[in-house]
RNA sequence: GCGGUGGUAGUCUAGCCUGGUCCAGGACACCGGCCUCCCAAGCCGGUAACCCGGGUUCGAAUCCCGGCCACCGCACCA
């Protein structure tokens, strides 16, 4: 896939070697799915979470951190008890396992979504579904659910699980959220923080972890509003996508601006695209080349439970191809109207009409007074099942009353003068909706590593990160040329003035200079601060710049400030 | 989880087949010192390893079994 067929050998050993990242517990063996951040790696990682965190401040989402640790009841509401989970069967005589709603579906041709696994090990053997790498015979269907299970409490009579997704701690904060948020709509919040997955078999290094970093968004809208009022600000940021039927039909992904891609239908509307171009300027911000990047549609059997459609950002790496990044997912109001059923908490927001509405309709209700007495208990029980009629039913019972005279209602027969009705004006302001939700969902961790992975350069006399400038975990290395009084001691202090000035620098007089050019390039350093014999004479030094290895020189006067705006060009 | 291959200092590796001469050799890196006024690999010195557990044997880096981890393929990846 590379044109380097060790690239990426060369890249683990350099994360390792200079403290990016590497297998967690290697002391003890190590565990598969876990990555530990070494110091560089740390700042990186807390670089990506900043640039991620400030996108969705200048958009005026708000953050907040909820626990890792779930009872039970959120997964419930939330279908990942239900459906984070998959159902295997194992061989008996090979002991292969597959995904036992897979095999079926083959066998059968049917639809198994929803199938227990009591139904799904019948069907395999009423019909005499046979392993089919050897022919043997399949055991017993079982769920295998992805979530870590923990107990809360002494007693262990809690059932929790470690989150699979920090999107959960926002759904079941929304009254909250849309109180602070003052009820208007639509309004987004934002977690940074761990999630857990316990996988089946993690693989290919960071990309498949157990515990990552997410930062997801959660956008709540009205489902009546979809065009973004900011829309004009990317409609002409070209998106490379490739949507559904490109995948079926095998014709390729298509680059396009952000308004026409809405315009032909691929984008359903401004609102999900203008999410998907800031899911782009951001992964562009981290220094993801622009030209590996794409979103892929998910097709439907891809998405997740919740999901009505979801569109992946994808990096593509040498090594893995295109790996998926982010997914931007249309979640409609499936989560906030699960918890709203299991919690029994109204979490719908009141939307005004811009003039109050008169509306006329039926009050029909039992005049108690008459019916008490033939009805008895029944009395209470009625009433209220024909108070929760709508207006098409009563306009139906009034009809049968005027015309017949009475009506048989659960066994009771009913006059005309047993009802009370009334035509009533109501005064409607608003309307209640459950609110949609538009989630960009960002890993931390697979991006760090593409970003690592895009940025390596292998030359003929040396391998260095050519990471963006902003994102390097040491912005600027000082270096006396060579170790030699007072070289030293001017550079400490120049050292010192630029680490109070609020840059990550560190000071290096050990070896010969081209050595230290050398080490500091391999770790993306983007520049190189040397003292010369000539800054004694007239206190300037030279700023080396990594990728060309140019040298420009500055007075220390004018350092620090030449120097933010080369890194952050500020 | 299945099958294959592998696991020796920070990294790459020699040794393993043919057990003892290996308190494990080399290179690079790292640390201390010397030299050095601009792009790694000059000199001197130093630190540092047989994945874990069990077995066979007088004796195990070496042979056998189990585990863990890595890589590849299959399966899995809401």
């Amino acid at each position: 896939m590379g044109e380097t067929p060790d690239k990426y050998e060369i890249l683990q050993d350099l994360m390792r070697r200079r403290g990016f990242a590497w297998g967690s517990f290697e002391i003890y063996g190590g565990s598969r799915g876990f990555y530990d951040y070494g110091p560089l790696g740390a700042t990186i990682k807390r670089k990506i979470e900043r640039k991620i965190r400030e996108a969705f401040q200048r958009e005026g989402f708000f953050e907040l951190e909820t626990p890792d640790i779930t009872p039970e009841k959120v997964f419930i509401a939330s279908g990942h008890v239900e459906k984070f989970v998959d159902p295997l069967v194992e061989c008996k005589k090979c002991g292969a396992r597959f995904r036992a709603d897979h095999i079926v579906e083959e066998a059968l041709g049917i639809d198994t979504e929803g199938m227990s696994a009591e139904h799904l090990t019948e069907l395999i053997r009423e019909h005499g579904i046979k392993c089919p790498e050897c022919g043997g015979e399949l055991g017993e269907v079982w769920y295998f659910n992805l979530m870590f299970e923990t107990k809360i409490g002494p007693y262990g009579d809690q059932k929790g699980y470690l989150r699979p997704e920090t999107a959960q701690g926002i759904f079941v904060n929304f009254k909250r959220l849309n109180a602070f948020a003052r009820n208007k709509l639509p309004f987004g919040v934002f977690q940074i923080g761990k999630a857990y997955r316990n996988e089946i078999s993690p693989r290919q290094g960071m990309l498949r972890l157990r515990e990552f970093t997410q930062a997801e968004a959660e956008i709540f809208f009205n489902p009546k509003e979809i065009e973004h009022p900011h829309f004009d600000e990317v409609k002409d940021e070209k998106l490379r996508l490739y949507p559904i039927e490109h995948q079926l039909k095998n014709l390729g992904e298509i680059e396009l601006t952000a308004e026409e891609a809405v315009k032909k239908g691929y984008i359903m509307n401004t609102f999900f695209a203008y999410y998907m171009v800031m899911v782009k300027r951001i992964l562009l911000d981290i220094g993801i080349p622009e030209d590996k990047i794409r979103f892929r549609q998910q097709l439907p059997e891809e998405r997740a439970h919740y999901s009505r459609d979801t569109w992946d950002a994808e990096i593509h790496s040498e090594r893995f191809g295109w790996v998926e990044c982010v997914g931007v997912a249309n979640r409609g109001d499936y989560d906030l109207s699960r918890h709203m059923r299991e919690s029994g908490t109204d979490l719908t927001v009141l939307i005004h009409y811009d003039e109050p509405r008169i509306v006329k309709h039926l009050k029909v209700s039992l005049n108690m007074k008459r019916v008490g007495p033939k009805l008895k208990k029944d009395a209470k029980r009625i009433n209220e099942l024909i108070q929760s009629w709508d207006e098409e039913k009563l306009r139906n019972l009034v009809e049968v009353l005027e015309r017949d005279g009475r009506i048989t209602i659960e066994g009771y027969e009913l006059e005309r003068d047993d009802f009370i009705i009334k035509e009533v004006e109501e005064k409607i302001t608003g309307e209640k909706i459950v609110p949609h939700v538009l989630e960009p969902s960002f890993g931390i961790d697979r991006p760090f590593y593409l970003l690592l992975e895009s940025s390596l350069v292998i030359e003929e006399d040396r391998t260095y990160l050519r990471l963006k400038k902003d994102m390097a975990p040491i912005e600027v290395a000082v270096l006396p040329l060579v170790a030699k009084e007072p070289l030293t001691s001017i550079a400490y202090e120049v050292f010192r003035k630029l680490q109070k000035k609020g840059f990550i620098a560190v000071y290096d007089e050990k070896d010969t200079v081209g050595r230290r050019y050398m080490r500091y390039d391999e770790i993306g350093t983007p520049y190189c601060v040397t003292i010369d014999n000539q800054s004694l004479e007239d206190n300037t030094v030279t700023i080396r710049d990594r990728d060309t290895r140019e040298q420009t020189r500055v007075s220390i006067e004018e350092l620090p400030e030449k120097l933010r705006e080369l890194i952050f060009g500020e």
